[in-house]
DNA sequence: ATGCCATTAGATACAAGGTATCAATAGACA
DNA sequence: TGTCTATTGATACCTTGTATCTAATGGCAT
């Protein structure tokens, strides 16, 4: 997440850009921020849910995250296997590489990708309005113990 | 599909392709193979239910879709709002450019997809191992017809 | 500080899509 | 034809998510 916010703490930005948007500040929501802002890698719905209190109730946690992908604050990840995660977002279209390994994500940002694509459909007589791309492999970090491991 | 077998309709080389790898050709399976063979577009598992008799468990549907993905027989194709369908697999790695208006699907094969990301994993010192990439937009009938209704 | 009222929360039921289990069946091959 | 294993269908179950509804609560005007 870009940090345009005059709030300090990231889970005070996320309460913030949904005030922006006409969404109220609630108990639920700070809790959720908080518990969004402290997880290292990609998180799913259920997981996100075992770091809080069992009286916030399931249906809050997927109506805020569904809130908070369409505000642009977290995106939607999709794993090797099916499996759909989430994380804070770069804004903007952007990619992930995503490590196998430990998890990390990194973001992917005005690459090449787009112009190949346009290009490349373009040949096909085809009208490009969108794509999604999640891109697997090792981090630099888990690339280099995997060498040493060699 | 790519046609490298004896048989001449889709159908058969399905059930060939199972053949070649230990499975069974039993009743159930002829008749998800005709069916997947008569689809026009992508489907879902359950569309393809609806194209065969109620007798044919669903258990069986699910299990035949999951070995015929690892056979590589047929792939799975994401659409934009997050559906899972399949088609028949051109082998080996290959993209989809789906129209998001009438459903077709055209494969893309050999782009150069494949080296801008290995470059752009590169720059990141990430070590790509795969990549999951669907393109939406419009064929081009749909986009004659889009702009002749313009 | 208080009251009002729309928004939100939690409970619950439901739905889609898929998997595990298991007894019964049916291919394949001798 | 018989045997034996792979496969089937039924069933129950699971996960992820949504719809509905009443109670609660946040934000704002007063």
């Amino acid at each position: 997440m870009v940090v345009t916010k005059r709030s300090t703490t990231v889970a005070e930005q996320i309460l913030e850009t949904l005030e922006e948007r006409g969404f109220r500040s609630t108990a639920p929501r700070r809790a959720l921020a908080a518990a969004i802002a402290e997880q290292d890698h990609h998180f799913t719905a259920e997981g996100l849910r075992s770091h809080l209190p069992s009286s916030l109730g399931r249906a809050t946690v997927y109506r805020t995250l569904k809130i908070l992908v369409e505000a642009d604050v977290i995106c939607r990840v999709l794993l090797e296997d099916g499996d759909l995660h989430y994380q804070l977002s770069n804004q903007g279209h952007h990619h992930h590489l995503l490590c196998v390994h430990c998890g990390s994500s990194q973001d992917l940002m005005g690459c090449d990708i787009e112009d190949v694509l346009l290009s490349t459909s373009a040949r096909h007589g085809f009208e490009l309005s969108g794509h999604w791309l999640e891109v697997y492999g090792r981090c630099s970090a888990c690339a280099a113990v995997g060498r040493a491991a060699d």
